[in-house]
DNA sequence: CGAGCATTTGAAAGCTGTCAATTCCGGTGG
DNA sequence: CCACCGGAATTGACAGCTTTCAAATGCTCG
């Protein structure tokens, strides 16, 4: 990990999720004036289920993947953590991580030491993690009700959708494209597929003029008919700022 | 909606979840020494998705599902609401329910009103908030990682030990005996499979002596093989309060 | 006893997984 | 610049689990 500091009032962050609420509050000040932060590089662990908390982290930059490992070797994907998002709260904060967090591109990430102390000196900021929570809550509820219950093809489709709108509204699109560095393994385990079927799934996407996944990027070919295939599913997270603004259905 | 009074004083269930902190906390005194409660019949919802959000609950006896409606009629049940439990709090507090409630068997639920004002005078709630979303938070996690990529057997046999697990850890069971008011379409629809299927699993798995549900009443035959099954997974719920105490593996 | 809901059961179709083998692609070394 | 290499993406054939569609049975309550 290549340590080095920086400053929150230069970060591309600050304005989403909870950096705005940090750089709000006393703790800028109390923290001379920043957050620690380190980077990286792809393909590496940010931390392993198992391993000791050490605290919140902040995505500034890049593309984590929080999973579990079954007793089957099997891993289950869960959430990813895109740009702005906080991560490293969890029930037992004094003890081992329950979940891993691996970095899919080289990614920067702000350290948040001390989140108990943090929380008793502001109280704001606790009511934030549970908001933040909340969210997180959301979208994973949202997770389940589309891997439980539908086809393949609407699993592939939903979780495009989803990516694309929480990286647009942190301004991470290109119109209709994402940088994606996801490999179709990765898709395979956090919809619960194989990577046999995602690739086959991804095809009939394509062929449908719905999506297409290349050389690290997804692009919405038609974002009417995505959004007419899972978008509804998602509008409960229009509390949480996910939601389609400046797109036509 | 039966309204009536009661005393936290002598809830069963004071000292499990949010009651704990309630009570220790000054919120008894500032409000008439209880918090309000009242009762709604088996079958009947506590609140509806779309439904103006009208604060906290707390569920002091029965149980609750909580599940959404996707456009296609798709009911999608996300998670149970046991005794103890706490629920209502969402990313707009203000907004609609993005879920609906529904009393499985005759329940009493205790009202938790101004979750922001008690908040800001009981800074020690919004972590205890943050708290428990942590723990239903990992609850979810879990229930994604065994419904996304297990079989009906697995799925079944998952729940099963996860509902007894969290109704034991609130001395609510009866040996290896819990009350259990779900239908089989209730299993199917958290578990994302089909009634039909539900029904194919639960004969074979009583046929093989694991478990069996009669009569609103689920009992486990064989623990060891239960929990060699899906116990591990169960795992990371430990710092919830949700684990084996008492019982041989 | 009848009605309505819930559970059970059977047969056939369909989606998804499994197992291999092949092709594609980016990075490396000669 | 080209051959080589290893990871990732594709593709095919087949088995298997789960769904679908009906129909029958069981159960509870008025």
């Amino acid at each position: 990990m290549n340590k080095h500091t920086g400053f929150c009032s230069v970060c591309p962050m600050r304005r989403f999720g909870i950096c705005a609420s940090l750089v709000k509050s006393e703790l800028e000040k109390s923290h001379s004036g920043h957050l620690h932060h380190f980077s990286i590089p792809a393909k590496h662990h940010l931390f392993r289920q198992g391993e000791s908390n050490n605290g919140g982290y902040i995505l500034r930059k890049g593309w984590i993947l929080l999973s579990r490992m079954s007793k089957d070797g099997t891993r289950q994907v869960f959430r990813s953590i895109l740009p702005g998002d906080f991560l490293g709260f969890q029930p037992d904060l004094n003890g081992p991580h329950i979940y891993s967090a691996l970095a899919l591109s080289d990614s920067e990430i702000c350290t948040v030491p001390d989140l108990l102390e943090i929380c008793s000196k502001h109280p704001d900021l606790a009511l934030q993690l549970a908001w933040i929570g909340a969210c997180d809550m959301t979208l994973t509820e949202t997770y389940l009700v589309n891997i439980a219950h539908r086809s393949a093809r609407e699993k592939v489709a939903f979780m495009a959708l989803e990516l694309f709108l929480r990286l647009q509204a942190r301004d991470l699109n290109r119109g209709y494209t994402i940088q994606f560095p996801l490999l179709q393994e990765d898709l395979a385990d956090s919809l619960g597929i194989t990577t046999v079927h995602v690739n086959r799934t991804l095809k009939s996407l394509k062929k449908d003029g719905i999506l297409k996944i290349e050389k690290q990027e997804l692009t919405i070919l038609d974002y009417k008919a995505l959004y007419a295939m899972v978008g509804t599913q998602l509008e409960p997270l229009a509390a949480c700022g996910i939601s389609e603004n400046g797109f036509e259905k």
